[in-house]
DNA sequence: ATGGTTGAAACTCAA
């Protein structure tokens, strides 16, 4: 079963796209972030039509997260707890009835958080207090999880090209990535890390400065596995190749096959 | 040091 997580930054401006590879990589679950619509707009019978069932999380202008899956959608959670902590649309979670039993999902899209010292920077900072709060409780249900999304978080300097570059940015700063290595230490799984830890994948490319033609990428989206479902871990890719299609997202797309 | 780009919606903000 396949699992992917793609920030999409805007449905309106990628549905074409979205659709495309949408049939050719055909996942089971499908986390999307940065839907950037309200609930309304989000273009569910088009998603419909490849067969998928859609739970939506939107807002308007901004953020916004959905989950689609070919298996059904039960026990739906919109907004991470405490739920009148943010008015950001930036985490949804559901409950996937698989014929090989349940499986929890989260898409997230976790605050970016510059500039550092800002309100945004101390709201992203809560932010991920919260998230490790609701997995620590999630956790000991000792089910099948995976919180999938885009982190904003470069968690060590094997995930970006010239992490030089990002000091004095909120991604890589030491308050990040120790809530990164918080949220690991839970015990869940960084999918691709643990599948390839060679350094060098990227899942974001800046669209300014020839960022993507340099090769000069972040790992900032990721899949973690609860011990569950890290256990049926066999393969984790990144779909590079959707980078250079027209008007593209500056994310790609993450995905895990688990058994 | 600066500027470089994109999306959504409004003539600016967030990334």
């Amino acid at each position: 079963m396949r699992i992917a997580t793609w920030n999409i930054n805007g449905t309106k401006a990628r549905i074409d796209g979205l659709l495309r590879w949408l049939r050719e990589s055909s996942p089971d679950i499908v986390c999307l972030q940065e839907i950037k619509c309200t609930d309304d707009g989000f273009p569910a019978d088009q998603f419909g039509d490849l067969g998928y069932n859609v739970a939506v999380h939107g807002q308007k202008g901004f953020n916004g997260v959905a989950l689609l899956s070919k298996h059904p959608i039960e026990d739906v959670q919109k907004g991470l707890p405490p739920v009148g902590a943010d008015e950001h649309a930036r985490f949804l979670s559901g409950l996937i009835s698989t014929a090989d039993g349940a499986l929890r999902v989260v898409s997230a899209y976790m605050p970016n958080g510059n500039p550092i010292g800002s309100d945004k920077f101390h709201y992203k900072l809560a932010w991920l207090r919260r998230l490790e709060d609701w997995a620590r409780e999630e956790l000991k249900r000792e089910e099948p999880l995976a919180i999938a999304g885009d982190y904003n978080i470069i968690a060590e300097p094997i995930d970006a090209k010239y992490p030089d570059n990002w000091v004095t940015d909120a991604l890589y700063t030491p308050e990040a990535r120790q809530a990164f290595r918080r949220i690991s230490a839970l015990g869940l799984t960084d999918a691709l890390r643990a599948v390839d830890d060679g350094g060098g994948i990227y899942t974001f490319w800046d669209y300014q400065a020839g960022a993507w033609q340099r090769n000069n990428g972040i790992r900032i989206d990721h899949i973690m596995l609860s011990p569950e479902a890290a256990d049926r871990l066999r393969l984790a890719g990144v779909d590079r190749h959707v980078r250079a299609w027209e008007k593209p997202s500056d994310h790609v797309p993450v995905w895990v096959e688990l058994a």
